[in-house]
DNA sequence: GCGCCTTGCTGAACGCCGTTCATCTTATCT
DNA sequence: AGATAAGATGAACGGCGTTCAGCAAGGCGC
């Protein structure tokens, strides 16, 4: 970090017989790719650019990183530098998870585009497993089925940032200096939403004004609480037939199969469903 | 589709003085992408890759479509293409969102790399208004207080294409021939879990195993459920609210704000804790 | 102190990309 | 038949990721 500062001309000069300019690292690659993903944006962060936001050959990178891939997999792990899901405490499950959630969401928001950088990568490297395992404890504590735990944190993982892709394309369409701000956007919208024909349009102009009155962070904890409130479903459903096998245990012991089997039941039969729709696709759209 | 067939040397000598050739359209420009993502995925779907397979230069697409971010978005349109959600029936509403989300991740299937291309987009065109009105009565038909719709809508369309967009990255991983298979993969990660150190990965050894024995299938539909429940359960209490202000209608009122208040303050208290972990990074960490 | 060797950087090149533009072909209308 | 307008062409521009032969300089054995 501190050694990012003399890249001085004059400094290269004066230290010539010195131990000479400063080593490359895969620490100051990836420094000045976050410079310029900040400065220049997702779609501009090239192994060109930041070579020259170091002042060096593009060649010289790949002595120190495979390729582009491998460099945003560097700079994807920094999101969770430094950041470990809390010691799990089964009495405050639920507000673990939302803070976890807004951690997330607020890493994410602390460099440009980062979300659209972070949903192409997937969290699964070596030194990403820690962290995995701490989150995986966290639901875990809150007394989910073991088979639950791991799709609980898939579908947390990927509404955090999901929401913030959004909240980044969001932001990136209007970032134009004269162009409507987010406030007048929204009132814009919300004019929209109240022309449009509310026969063809009954939800939308029904609920337009409601969906535009609250903000982002609102909206994002909402869909968080969601999931929770989701997943207390599930653990108070475990809780109950733990209880349940616990006080007959040698007697039947089949409740859990049961309700398995009724479940995947009601599956199956939606599924058909889905696949009719499926099927019958009009000519056009065979793509 | 069929009219696709003849770019053949001769026929373009032979009917010189007929129609000529078949002219260039924006439907034929998507058929084509559609041709080259399914063949070369997402990565190689270039303008000239278009034109390449149209049999035409590539400047000629620019005479149908502003440009690649416009071919994008209509492919991405044509996802929504035939496929308008069911009529609300409040008895189904949890069937019916589940048979969307399973209909939304088939259609993401159906072509390589298709989530990855969706993501990037927004299905906020004029033309998807109706496909968005109608997803959102199906929320609206499960009871759920107006402002939490769009939030709903917000997090199934994002976990399904997240999930959809997991499938595809583990798929593109390994599509060398030859490669680990989709079975072996699972097997070598089932014992990779056995080996780690339990000390420091307690979560991923003790439940490795049954998050591992579940299809894809069956992990999807889970995510879903947990959405459904948390659905479930803001609308019974919703509906129980309701129940209460008929009651005493003209007596208090304020039932509905205090809850408010309260759902609130705890979630202030938590943000405060998001800041403090998001304040003291480790130096390492600024990026 | 001198030459060697290893390390790490340079510069040029290759092939691909999205996009633009002057030019030419061709279908249709008068 | 000739004029006109639409649409396709091919070359070009600048940028991209990646590769590779060569060069400069620090550390080492002698």
């Amino acid at each position: 970090m501190t050694d990012e500062l003399p890249p001085l001309p004059w400094e290269r000069a004066r230290r010539r017989p010195g131990p000479a300019r400063i080593p490359l690292t895969r620490e100051r690659i990836v420094d000045a790719a976050y410079t310029v993903l900040d400065r220049e944006g997702y779609d501009r962060l090239s192994m060109r650019q930041v070579a020259a936001e170091l002042g060096v050959a593009v060649s010289a990178l790949y002595a120190h990183v495979s390729g582009k891939d491998e460099l945003l997999e560097l700079m994807y792990a920094r999101l969770f530098a430094g950041w470990s899901p809390p010691e799990p405490d089964p009495e405050r499950w639920r507000e673990q998870i939302m803070e976890y959630a807004r951690a997330g969401r607020a890493r994410l928001q602390r460099h440009r585009d980062m979300a659209r950088l972070a949903l192409g990568e997937i969290p699964f490297t070596p030194e990403l497993l820690p962290h995995l395992d701490r989150l995986l404890g966290l639901f875990h504590a809150a007394g989910l089925p073991d088979h639950l735990v791991g799709t609980a944190g898939d579908l947390l993982s990927t509404f955090i940032e999901g929401f913030a892709l959004e909240e980044s394309i969001w932001n990136s369409r209007h970032p134009k200096e004269g162009e409507p701000s987010w406030q007048e956007m929204r009132e814009s919208l919300r004019t929209y939403f109240r022309g449009l024909p509310p026969e063809e349009f009954p939800s939308l102009v029904a609920l337009g004004d409601s969906m535009l009155d609250h903000t982002n962070d609102e909206r994002f904890d909402l869909g968080v609480e969601i999931i929770i409130r989701g997943l207390a479903s599930f653990a108070e459903e475990a809780a109950r037939q733990k209880e349940t096998t616990r006080q007959d245990t040698t007697r039947e012991g089949t409740t859990r199969e049961d309700d398995v089997r009724q479940d995947s039941a009601r599956r199956d039969s939606a599924r058909e469903d889905a696949a009719r729709e499926t099927k019958a696709p009009p000519a056009a759209e065979i793509g």
